[in-house]
RNA sequence: GAGGUUGUAGCUCAGCCGGUUAGAGCAUCAGAUUGUGGUUCUGAGGGUCGAGGGUUCGAGCCCCUUUAGCCUCCCCA
């Protein structure tokens, strides 16, 4: 059987899904540009030193790793090299540059951080960028999930100021509302996290409480504190962790209740003030009407999220529509070191991420793209072969001219099947150069949809078509 | 990495208890109809039944192996 195929997790867009998924793109480029962010656009490659080690254990074992060129033309002495290493590979988890050097992008954070260092005495900071390009990760696929899907980010490098964080908030808003996805934005903070193992007595065991705290929309809090105790968590960590998901109310109130908890804890109290002050911050960057509405930003404790370089403020978008059973949509946090990893230290940065291929799914789960997207071909002229055709070539140029998308069938083919091509292409108009229309100067057009047909000059016939 | 499930025409799928030449709808192509599409009618092409092995007089169907997709867990967008 050798029919085509491509890799698993990967997708052929379509016409009409190349257009949806560019809307996308464009409504969150308008938002990102007039947030004055810029943009920026790195290798799909990168040097496998850059990425590993940067996502976590699982992460490494995620990224695409790209086989080097070459290997059969080795010299002799490093081909016993290549053997030796190639055992090592077989028989472990391991990446050797005798192998493999480069690898696909794997997110488009750490290239960015990457970027930043190396561009570091060129940039003003603090540098705002937004970047929209495909990651790929070694992932089994599943429903919302592939193995080449794209990222949209907006980072602010080089700032601490908490208005970065509820400039992001208001993006997220922004963008969401424009989409027409309603949704709620989660938002937590790694410093409570953090807090929340001192309470424990764990500290050390920060990453197993959040990643079972994580859950709990999905297994709900029984399941967690199994997972807590399979974590080896101890009884009494588990009870103040409890006490924490157990609060209730508005965000104010939710703070004051931690505040409450925490406050012998220097950073749950940091992070405590510095969710407040994000709030305070997004709620003056709102229109004036909105300013008491709900904002449909939500402290939720349990919000871990799984990169491990974020260090500050945490946050999430969720889909808020009951219908619709989706993971998260988006996603960011401050990360108050990340280039340090490539040795430019003392550089905070906050940024926010749109899972585009997610947010597809939504929007048509929802049905709320909009209905004229598929504006491509406006009119098609029919070839009726010899000197028509060459009248109905200068009649394109003329279209074209004005800046209507217009096309020729390019074949003298019997008409019937020239009208079914306009017919199935879904063309709105077609125009008829045929000998009577030609000797008179004029083409008949002919509206698809009402299959109404009129004989007129070009001219007419332009400001028909603009006009609808 | 673990588990579940499905592979039959280009697509979506039937196919009985194992029985002779494997079907349907859609799509394609041709004709009715060489200047009028969508609708209709007629006809045609299209299959290594995912692959390999086994049981049987006989396998699309049963057994084993293998492979690919989908789904779930882990983890993530």
């Amino acid at each position: 059987m050798s029919k085509p195929s491509i890799p698993q997790g990967t997708r052929d867009f379509s016409p009409e899904e190349v257009r949806k998924r560019q809307y996308i793109l464009h409504t969150l480029q308008d938002i990102f540009e007039l947030y004055g962010f810029q943009p920026l656009e790195t290798p799909s490659m990168e040097n496998l030193v850059t990425l590993t080690g940067k996502y976590g254990e699982e992460g490494d074992r995620l990224i695409f790793k790209i086989l080097n060129n070459g290997l059969h033309e080795k010299k002799e002495e490093d081909k016993a090299k290549l053997n030796a290493e190639w055992n090592n590979l077989l028989s472990k988890p391991y990446s050797t540059p005798v192998v493999t050097e480069r690898a696909l992008r794997y997110d488009l954070t750490i290239p960015f951080a990457r970027y930043v260092v190396m561009h570091q005495n060129e940039l003003a900071f603090p540098f705002r960028r937004y970047q929209m390009q495909p990651v790929w990760r070694a992932d089994r696929p599943q429903k919302g999930r592939y193995r080449e899907f794209w990222q949209c980010d907006a980072d602010v490098v080089g700032s601490t100021s908490l208005i970065n964080e509820a400039e992001l908030l208001g993006i997220y808003q922004n963008a969401f509302d424009k989409l027409h996805i309603p949704v709620t934005i989660k938002i937590n903070s790694r410093k409570l996290l953090a807090a929340l193992a001192e309470l424990c007595g764990m500290p050390e065991k920060m990453m197993d409480i959040t990643i079972a705290m994580d859950k709990l929309d999905k297994i709900g809090w029984i399941g967690v504190a199994k997972e807590l105790q399979e974590r080896s968590i101890s009884d009494d960590g588990i009870w103040q962790i409890e006490k924490v998901i157990n609060v209730t109310g508005n965000n104010e109130q939710k703070l004051a209740a931690f505040a409450d908890i925490m406050q012998h804890s220097a950073s749950g109290m940091e992070g405590i003030n510095e969710l407040s002050k994000t709030l305070a911050y997004h709620k003056e960057l709102l229109p004036p009407s909105d300013k008491d509405v709900k904002t449909g930003i939500e402290v939720d404790i349990s919000l871990a999220r799984g990169l491990n370089y974020y260090t500050g403020v945490i946050v999430e978008v969720v889909c808020a529509h009951p219908d619709v059973k989706m993971g998260s949509i988006g996603g960011g946090g401050r990360y108050d070191d990340l280039t340090g990893l490539f040795g430019l230290k003392g550089l905070s940065g906050v940024g926010v991420s749109f899972g585009i291929d997610r947010i597809y799914d939504v929007m048509e789960e929802l049905k709320v793209f909009p209905e004229q997207l598929a504006t491509g071909t406006a009119v098609m002229l029919v070839n009726f072969g010899g000197e028509n055709e060459i009248y109905a070539l200068h009649l394109l140029q003329k279209l074209r001219a004005a800046g209507i998308a217009a096309e020729i069938y390019p074949d003298a083919a019997k008409f019937d099947k020239q009208m079914k091509y306009a017919n199935k292409r879904g063309i709105p108009y077609v125009m008829l150069p045929g000998d009577d229309e030609r000797q008179k100067n004029m083409v008949s057009l002919k509206n698809f949809s009402t299959g109404e047909q009129q004989l007129l000059t070009p001219d007419e016939c332009i400001r028909i078509i603009q006009s609808a």
